[in-house]
DNA sequence: CCGCAGCAGGAAAAGCTTTGCGTAACGATG
DNA sequence: CATCGTTACGCAAAGCTTTTCCTGCTGCGG
């Protein structure tokens, strides 16, 4: 209170001194507004308000302001309830940068991306910025663009930050060489994977996917199943297939068309290779894609032959990409890899490891299936009981059309 | 306990200790190797190098060291030689929050997402990241999800780690409150819009675009142009659609179908409403749609018809979503909202009001075309040669096909 | 009435870097 | 030989928060 008079000088000086007074830029100094008691700005050089400006106008010291503002330490609830209306006041926020100087953890991780946040990315740092952003830890953004030079750029960059760890995400799922060796901070790997045997990678189970996708046509009464998908030089394209494969093995059923068409991730492709397959093959009965784009061409070129999907032949894709998924004709049942809940998972992970409970190797966290049109079954009498027996019906039951 | 990784033995201890034993966890502390002279980690409390330990071993005084190595002030070159080598030798990365605590800068700015990285608010990420990250910002990531507490929340923690400034972006290019007022830093609003007359916000101009796309359609002699969008109401819809019609005006013609036909941003809409016009308005040689996936619908309607895309009825799209736009049939020319160099600019500005330049207003960047096979010309010679002027000509002379 | 215990709060240091100023040494010039 | 100037480096403070240790006061019990 005393220093009131004092105080509104310096307010007054640095609005002037600041050199804002150019534009049409007529900020408040202060969100809830001078008026109050003419006293917003604290009285350190900067303008930024500092606990020690707070503990002066609650008339205590700053170590005591602190232990009031974090309830730490025997404060009294009267002088507890004065610094807080200081801080209030005030508009105080405290230094990270300052604490975490002291403490030694800034609440902070490293958020690397070698895939220009693209598809598959994006929901890998939703979730990861869901499991941390709600918290108390920031994210540092960084998009290395599958440069080496880039990588190690933003690497430097946040270990000079001091983050507490740091999550590398990406588009390949195969295996790329560590960010670092001997980093001072833990890393996740998370939709891509190191070749570090210490280190950690989550990525999804492409193979159960594939199986999921193969087990559901199964399930609807299809037998003759063709599979096509991406480069064979995709470690996800040769999982998925192989996934595809086991299932319908276990049944004692072989692919139809002799085997996975691979080709490109693309509409076009898709097309192609379902026009072939069901040339080669005409009694194909349902195609699963290695994804949804292809499995978009797939439905385009099923129906330029005059079949119609699901009744003459089904179709599963793989991403659950929305927009390609529900635009479908008919909307496409497929596999979601749960990629945000892989980033989520990824967050948690390096959260324990920041707490000093490591784990290493590739997990694979599993896949699941999207019902939608496209995968209908064909006659509700025809389904085979027992192979339904693992899922509720995914369709209320139709009148057969 | 926390921080143990830093030293080899303590390594160990907490492999040991963490149920690690499992793998081949066998990380050097340093990348570069212990042997060099055994003491490759710095000696202070925490396990960090910091410029102390560097001083020591180069046998000079910290403050001499920081100068060597930040070249100021007169150091010698055998000693700024000596601390280089000392500082590489120990792997030393300066402390940043330090750094900043000291300077009040921390070379860090917040990026506010009102749309959990969505695919307007994606390229104006990238395109923010581009301009910042190279440099010596760092980019936090906040994702608000349109929620006000979210974002409150985020705001709060971007000004306790003391950001030197903010940019903020989504979907909504409606005007919204601004993120906070009398902030003490500057903020810039991208592919958004902010309500308050001080700030900066940038959008892309809609307007522009649909006058461009208008345009493009005229000069490869179209006449009969309908126009499918959105919602009315989004400004985004009606400044495209004003801007096509002030476009079509220009040449004295009037808009096919009546006027715009607004809807959904589906490919539904797309068919349902192209089905609707060329039932109404047979003669259509064009149609302008509101976004991509809008004018793959349409693509699919206009061949329904057993017409002809681009022969009978050219096509033009919005947004340029390329795996929307490249996989149509046929590839659609598009308007781009150039929503990565939004991105750059915003950093640009920001960077900029940092520096003590501000700016405020509402600034509209300009769209560009992209041309592909949907609005291709009918006929080389039904050019009309005038409305060409204005631009080189977008494809190479094709025999009539 | 005196002494001790307990509680509230103050003082100071630590955490790391940068920078201004002071100083020491050395060479050069009068 | 003495003094001045210059170069090279050290010292110390600042920047802000947290925490530990310590002091002073109050109240209660003996």
């Amino acid at each position: 209170m005393k220093h009131c008079w004092h105080r509104f000088s310096q307010v007054f000086f640095a609005v002037i001194g600041s050199g804002r007074e150019t534009t049409a830029n007529t900020v408040e100094p202060q969100g809830r507004g001078v008026a109050a008691d003419g006293n917003a700005r604290g009285s350190s050089g900067r303008g930024q308000v500092t606990i020690t400006d707070v503990a002066r106008l609650a008339g205590v010291s700053p170590g005591t302001a602190s232990k009031a503002l974090n309830g730490r330490g025997g404060i009294s609830p009267d002088t507890t309830q004065r610094v807080r209306q200081a801080a209030d006041r005030l508009g105080y926020q405290p230094n990270a940068l300052a604490r975490g100087l002291l403490t030694g953890r800034s609440c902070t991780v490293g958020l690397i991306t070698t895939d220009s946040f693209g598809r598959f990315s994006i929901p890998v740092m939703q979730g990861a910025e869901d499991a941390l952003g709600p918290g108390s830890m920031s994210v540092f953004l960084c998009d290395s663009r599958d440069d080496r030079i880039r990588e190690q750029h933003y690497l430097r960059t946040l270990l000079e930050r001091r983050v507490d760890g740091i999550i590398v995400t990406g588009r390949r799922q195969d295996p790329r060489e560590p960010v670092g060796s001997g980093l001072p901070v833990p890393v996740v790997y998370a939709m891509t994977q190191s070749t570090g045997p210490a280190d950690l990678s989550l990525v999804p189970d492409d193979m159960q996917g594939g199986g999921l996708a193969v087990g559901h046509l199964l399930s609807t009464g299809r037998t003759r199943i063709g599979h096509v998908t991406g480069p064979l030089r995709f470690a996800a394209s040769r999982l998925r297939a192989h996934g595809a494969e086991a299932a319908l093995a276990e049944t004692g059923l072989a692919m139809a068309g002799g085997g996975p068409l691979y080709g490109e991730w693309t509409e076009e492709w898709g097309r192609q290779a379902t026009d072939a397959l069901l040339r080669s093959a005409p009694d194909v009965d349902a195609i699963f894609c290695g994804n949804d784009q292809i499995a978009r061409g797939a439905a385009d070129a099923v129906r330029d032959t005059g079949r119609s999907v699901p009744d003459d032949v089904a179709l599963v894709g793989f991403d659950n990409w929305e927009v390609i998924a529900t635009a479908c004709r008919p909307p496409l049942t497929t596999v979601d890899m749960n990629l945000r809940e892989l980033g989520r998972t990824a967050a948690e992970r390096l959260l324990a490891a920041i707490n000093g409970q490591f784990a290493a190797g590739v997990q694979r966290l599993p896949c699941s299936l999207v019902l939608r049109e496209s995968s209908r079954p064909r006659q509700p009498s025809a389904l085979r009981p027992g192979l339904l027996a693992d899922g509720p019906p995914p369709w209320p039951a139709r009148p057969a059309d």
